[in-house]
DNA sequence: GTGAAAGCGCTAACAC
DNA sequence: GTGTTAGCGCTTTCAC
């Protein structure tokens, strides 16, 4: 930066200003430094940057893990968002662990990050000590319904649980069977289970239960599942699944057996994956918008680090839609 | 640092060393140091660290997007193998632009990375010029067959597509065809569609030809290429897909047409993925190890890091496998 | 095995 | 609008 303000013939704070706040120097001197950057081929320093400034250009985004496609959608939107301002995006992955959480956030805050995005709203007491003591915004993102730390952008998974429950006693099933994946790690899609039980038990002359894998949400998982119906659940004749890839399985195994869907058996996702309008016949579903949850997070940091003394804890509700196609 | 080397009673630079090189500081001094960064909550500085360093503890892994699963697999596996290692993943989505990847190399540059990760053997001039200049560690992930900047970790896809054709060919089909999805933009997935066609062409009695469309790969573009199959190939008995999605599209538009699979249609995709084994029929696919890819990588870079004198370029082929199921 | 000293490349007051 | 000054929190020789 010393070469270039040299090469410019000013002072290397004004180089400063220059790239961060190019309009705050006067066009004819900002040309010049510009010039001088390229001859130089001068490449800034974040690092340096950040330590003088006390503060990253990263954003640290935790996840259970981007091979789930919805975390995927929301990490892409949200690196997408940041990148436009010159932020950039630190991944890291936990597995549902609450302990790789916490060694990730430890992690997350020796980069002095602009902002911390969390998955969910479960933390362990010392994640949330370590936040709390950091003063550094943090976004909870793809769940609703306790108290968020600072920042939250997501949905009510039991309202998701509910909305698909209601809609299968209202196309007048009696039997209603909900499929679960990995709910031990998996709090939102329990928190789905959940809504969709309590709604049906509500319901006058609808019996309900559920059935579940410890594996992560697949189409085998889902195949599985359903011949574990027909043995424990033979009178079933609506199906809700914790996710997509469920739902496609036990289609599958259906399509295998013969069972005629929506005729002998609705059947209902979650997710609105690539295939979900396609197959045979298309699945009804709960369309999450992740990419929202990414660009609203996104939004919410960018003017948090605009204006931070007008930092103020926040929660969006970016809903769901359920999509009722011929599976139901 | 200053405080935790005044409480434990020892000088900064042992404090330092104790957090790099726990080994080279004596075991009582150790547990003297470790004491007081507990007592003082004390979290590093990975900034500050990396700036007198002069190289971070940040990794730049620049995939196309996340969105895709074969990225999400690699960048996840990635993570895994270097978060083991204390090494942070800086994430950048380029969707297919040489020019966005160009923008994202020189950020990452600015971070000072430890090594930076880039997709495929394409990039533009002033991306390749950058990137020598630097001396970061370079790993190519997902194509071989260039010649690389430094380390490259990845496959031949035409080799794939080859092996797709020889194995329609084998399996007594005449009239092959390739659906592509995004060709424009996905290198490899055009390597891949090269390889099936040169294939088929050298072969005797073949004929083949190739349809797509520019969207991304998804089912519903299957199953539009499958409607269009019909009206202007009318005769072929065998498919290859770009990917899975593509694939299952294809596979659910046949039964809605009641075309017999694999009777009157061979489909083949590319992929493997979680529901390739569990659709009806299972449909043969090629798997290409995107795990392998990012654990290879993840090696690679430890290696070069610990030993960066012994750099030397190095080209890892992961191979790839032709799973035969039922649809073909 | 441990400590003293110098400085990594930038930002942020503040003065001009 | 531009320059001066004083660090930010660490790592890294090099002596001891």
């Amino acid at each position: 930066m010393n070469d270039v303000a040299e090469k410019a013939d000013v002072s290397p704070s004004t180089v400063s200003l220059y790239l961060r706040r190019p309009a705050e120097v006067s066009p004819a001197i900002g040309k010049r430094i510009a010039h001088a950057i390229d001859d130089l081929n001068y490449v800034p320093s974040f690092v340096a940057g950040g330590l003088a400034a006390a503060s990253s250009r990263a954003v640290s985004i935790i996840v259970p893990s981007v091979r789930n496609a919805f975390f995927a959608e929301t990490v892409s939107a949200l690196q997408l968002e940041l990148g436009k301002e010159g932020l950039h995006v630190l991944l890291g992955h936990t597995e549902y662990s609450e302990r790789e959480e916490e060694n990730l956030v430890r992690a997350a805050l020796s980069w002095a990050p602009a902002a911390i995005v969390l998955t969910g709203l479960s933390h362990s007491a010392v994640t949330q000590k370590l936040l709390r003591a950091s003063k550094v915004p943090v976004v909870e993102i793809w769940e609703l319904g306790g108290q968020p730390l600072d920042i939250a952008v997501g949905f009510h998974h039991e309202q998701a649980g509910a909305a698909v429950a209601s809609h299968l006693i209202a196309r007048g099933r009696k039997k209603l069977l909900f499929f679960g994946a990995r709910l031990q790690e998996d709090q939102r899609a329990t928190q789905r289970s959940e809504g969709f039980l309590h709604c049906a038990r509500n319901s006058a002359g609808i019996s309900v239960d559920m059935i579940q894998h410890p594996a992560p949400a697949s189409a085998e998982v889902g195949s599985m599942l359903l011949a574990q119906m027909l043995e424990q659940y033979p009178d079933t004749d609506a199906v809700a699944c914790s996710n997509d890839l469920v739902a496609l399985g036990a289609l599958f195994e259906c399509q295998r057996r013969g069972i005629k869907i929506p005729e002998q058996l609705a059947l209902v996702g979650f997710g609105d994956m690539s295939f979900s309008a396609t197959c045979n016949p298309p699945l009804t579903t709960v369309r999450p918008s992740g990419d929202l949850i990414g660009s609203e997070a996104a939004r919410l940091i960018l003017e948090r680090i605009r204006r931070p003394e007008a930092a103020a804890p926040q929660i969006i509700d970016t809903r769901f839609m359920l999509l009722q196609r011929q599976s139901s």
